[in-house]
DNA sequence: GCCTAGGTTCAAAATTTATTGAAACATCAG
DNA sequence: CTGATGTTTCAATAAATTTTGAACCTAGGC
């Protein structure tokens, strides 16, 4: 057990005591929270991949939590989501312990994952229900317009599962 | 435990009552539910699209709040957005108060609209700053790398804003 | 094995976003 | 003009989402 305050015995690790961002570090920020916001992506996770973006190298965790300002927690799981939609990746130099992040070399391939991950899972869930919507309409006999309508939307859910491993080719293709 | 519902109960002007959404409605109503959670527009609002949308005529604002279940203050801010994004139609009988509503004939053309109303603010809003962080990066001698990725960006947000127009024309094109 | 730097998890707290409903507003018929 | 109907507004409330932080793992050095 360790006690919670350390103030300044023995051998203190000096804190990093990390920058704020700087103006131009904010405004890039700002695009990217702004543009995540449409998909639904939370702000923090917006603002690591910005972080990242407008960084030379790769960084650490800890320096991705002390430059923004964030918790740990925070931290872990926007780099867990970055990663699972292959936005980051780790640079791991050899002899040492921490991962280093940097930005996939594509944004372009990076949204496309992102969403990929989000439309896709929708569209697939979706085939079987919107199959028997139709039927049922067509069963009870219903308006034209309305079985039209449906089939319409049938059969693009359709076409849209059939392009999208060509258009978004997933990561094993 | 629901409501008294009364069905049986003489027809009387007073209050009509509606019925829940069937089985066949719901599952439609899921679907645009989830797909419009994508683009982070609210479940009621999606709702009322989808009873439209499986509906053989149009609805007046009653209607609709009676089979959704939903309040007056969400109708009405409900029918807003889809009136702002064009993607209902109102159909006015003549000699009648109330306006009907239905969808758009074309779902691929108020999704068009929808996406254009979100990313194109964005887009232009961030024109001039995302021109102001590249500037600041060649002026303080960033690394090429960096440079090279907000040159990047800035070219596809010009080519995006320049595209626009004839990709997504406005209503009066 | 033991220790610890490095990272994850997850319940609780903070924040954001959606919904409600009563009051205000608008429009039309009489 | 007046009253009734139909709709909007918006402050309060409810619901959903995000962030936090402390407890908890895990791998690698000793």
């Amino acid at each position: 057990m360790k006690p919670p305050s350390e103030k300044s015995a023995g051998r203190r690790k000096s804190r990093p005591s990390f920058e704020p961002l700087q103006p131009h570090e904010i405004e890039l920020a700002d695009f990217f929270v702004r543009m995540a916001g449409i998909l639904g992506v939370p702000r923090s996770v917006a603002e690591i991949y910005a972080l990242l973006y407008v960084s030379s190298g790769p960084l650490d965790f800890d320096h991705i939590q002390g430059r923004l300002g964030i918790s740990k927690g925070s931290v872990s799981q926007g780099l867990k989501f970055l990663r699972d939609h292959e936005m980051v990746l780790s640079v791991k130099e050899k002899g040492a312990r921490r991962e280093r992040w940097q930005p996939t070399p594509s944004l372009a391939a990076s949204l496309v994952a992102l969403l990929r991950s989000q439309v896709l899972p929708a569209l697939e869930q979706a085939q079987p229900g919107l199959q028997r919507v139709l039927a049922d309409a067509q069963q009870r006999g219903a308006q034209p317009e309305v079985i039209e309508r449906l089939s319409r939307l049938n059969r693009w859910n359709s076409r849209a599962l059939e392009l999208a491993p060509l258009l978004l080719p997933p990561p094993g293709a």
